[in-house]
DNA sequence: GTCTATAAATAGATAGAC
DNA sequence: GTCTATCTATTTATAGAC
């Protein structure tokens, strides 16, 4: 057979693979530092250290390596959700999942939602490794918050769906940064002071 | 005197006033749409109906143009916090507040927080005009939250800070957008559902 | 694949006639 | 002040040598 070429070709793969994470590693902390519509393809390029040509070869346009970014973000959180402890609450499961997603947002590392009308939009909308890794989230995160409300651990008054957006909304909070900006609280205590009064409002009985 | 002059001269800056003020209406609109780096000053020029070289004789530049807009619509914050009910509670008028700061947005009136690294921040911490609407709206705010706090109706071990940040933060809500888009509530149910969702959070009181 | 050099398109800003 | 036409710089994207 051919089990001796083939650690060959997987090593020039991993060389490939390894040069690409670091191209999208370089998008993804520029999208959350900049966003999409202010992030150059230079900088792009400057930050990874390669040509500006090397990273068309690479990927075909500026969105598609936007898009590249993002799916990787949305298979790290189903990588998240996936070695959440089992044992925990649902509550516990939905708290650690905002708390990852804060600390991810205070280590510049959460690229931001294209809430707007960017152009970024309808790529992402049309790009199915994304859709995919979002209807895994959303499913993986939609069970518990039904769990939770079931529990009484959050307002079962609520639509889930709401439920849902609000913790997505909170992983962008801006809130996080004017708090760091601010300098009087650790990253620890501004993503406690977060997450408590983000479930304090979602746990609330209706009057 | 010049009595009969005046009205020709007020006549003249009035014309001038409405036409920058239809400039900078649309140059809200595009902010709250969009947002400043993907706004173009073609756009600006199309939606206000005028030649692009014409807005370059009422305003220097993009970003003053921005900052503009941005100095309006901290006034008109102002002019709303000024005929707040002042029979209302503390709580009520936080509520009244952060109810039409939601309504604008729903309304894609409200321009985005400059939040990130945009070239627009810069500007507007050197911009007199804005920096005193923004102070004086922190400090009406600011005072209201005081009350709150000492009338129990806010909880009084969150930093007053924290929750004003909350309260401009909860101005660009995401969730807004994204329950709009589900069509599944009016814009009255999703400003009730995240208003009574924002304010149960910061009424919590700590275990 | 990576590079230098360049094309092609766009955006911010200006010139100059009216 | 408003317009058309243009400039200049930037930006996305590509050509072609190695």
């Amino acid at each position: 057979m051919t089990t001796a070429t083939a650690p060959r070709i997987s090593f020039k793969q991993q060389m490939l693979a390894a040069r690409e994470d670091a191209i999208i590693a370089g998008v993804n902390r520029l999208l959350a530092e900049k966003g999409f519509d202010a992030m150059t393809v230079d900088e792009v390029a400057a930050a990874v250290g390669i040509a500006k040509a090397s990273l068309y070869k690479h990927f075909p346009s500026k969105e598609d390596l936007a898009a590249a970014a993002m799916v990787r973000a949305m298979r790290r959180a189903v990588a998240f959700l996936e070695q959440v402890n089992p044992a925990d609450s649902a509550l516990q499961k939905l708290r650690a999942t905002a708390r990852w997603t804060m600390q991810l947002q205070l280590a510049g590392e959460m690229p931001s939602l294209p809430s707007q009308n960017s152009s970024l939009r309808a790529t992402l909308l049309g790009n199915r490794d994304y859709m995919d890794a979002l209807m895994e989230v959303s499913d993986r995160i939609g069970g518990w918050i039904e769990q939770a409300q079931a529990d009484g651990a959050v307002n079962p008054k609520l639509p889930a769906i709401a439920v849902l957006y609000t913790l997505y909304a909170r992983a962008c909070d801006p809130v996080l940064e004017f708090l760091k900006m601010g300098g009087q609280h650790s990253d620890d205590e501004i993503v406690e002071l977060v997450l408590s009064t983000c479930f304090d409002g979602l746990a609330a009985r209706a009057a």
